[in-house]
DNA sequence: ACATTATTTGCAATTATGTTGCAAATAATA
DNA sequence: TATTATTTGCAACATAATTGCAAATAATGT
């Protein structure tokens, strides 16, 4: 599906930045960070607008942050149509390559259950592996 | 064992922040924020000298950074004594709890062992789980 | 205990990151 | 195409983090 019609399916007005940076996700098989936006779209965005485009797409379930051991900001494609305005239900284990560099979400992989010491109780569970990826294997 | 033996041990020099830092962590249940520090050390250090602390902490195997679901910046003791100079060999889960706040190493929630998909090799993982927490539940 | 050397600290300046209000520009709608 | 609603970009602000360097402090050898 192209760009616009997405964006309409979400209830999005469709601009000319959300647009772009929706293709930018599409086209990217890792994570983005905020500043691979602000460099990779021809048209320069100013940083809010920027920031204000990934908080809506959060909000709508188009894209989800990523948790990272190193504490940066990612964000990649919800891709299982299971995320919903403001529920995301992507319990899949993320991967750090440590030679590209890139963060990958492996969709298929689901975050193990763990037992919790007792009277600990689970609302949402996170995973993030490092090492080397297919590419760089 | 006392902070400055501590220190010393990790061949440290003994100072003033030193000590006092890793002494909120030897008292501290929980996982602390840069922000906590600066607040609860009597004498107020820099926040340089807090920033460059925390970094000598982690590179010695002091203290290990938390990896979390909303990227604050994180820190707590290495309890089991295996991590050195660099290498990080804490692989338990942590717990966020959402009334709380806080975040608790499991010490003994071992983080598990996922399939990862052909041509990935596992370096480390990490896990976070959100939810209630033994004193709030 | 003290002088010398090495390390650490704090300050100032700088850079990066993220937020808010508001007027102008753009998109949706009727 | 006119009207309304939404979005954008600017300016200002707030916070978080890094760097160089001189002064202060800790470690070392005698």
């Amino acid at each position: 599906m192209p760009q616009p019609d997405l964006l309409k399916q979400y209830g999005l007005s469709v601009t000319d930045s959300r647009t772009k940076i929706l293709g930018l996700f599409l086209n990217s098989t890792g994570a983005l960070a905020h500043a691979d936006i602000e460099k990779n779209t021809a048209a320069n965005f100013d940083r809010v607008t920027v920031y204000r485009t990934l908080q809506t797409f959060v909000e709508k379930g188009i894209i989800h942050q990523i948790p990272t051991t190193d504490n940066a900001v990612l964000y990649a494609l919800c891709k299982h149509n299971n995320c919903t305005q403001g529920l995301h239900k992507d319990e899949h284990v993320h991967f750090i390559c440590n030679i590209c560099t890139k963060t990958i979400c492996l969709d298929d992989v689901v975050v193990p259950e763990v037992k919790l010491p007792t009277n600990f109780i689970k609302a949402q569970s996170a995973m993030v592996v490092s090492g080397v990826c297919r590419a760089c294997g």
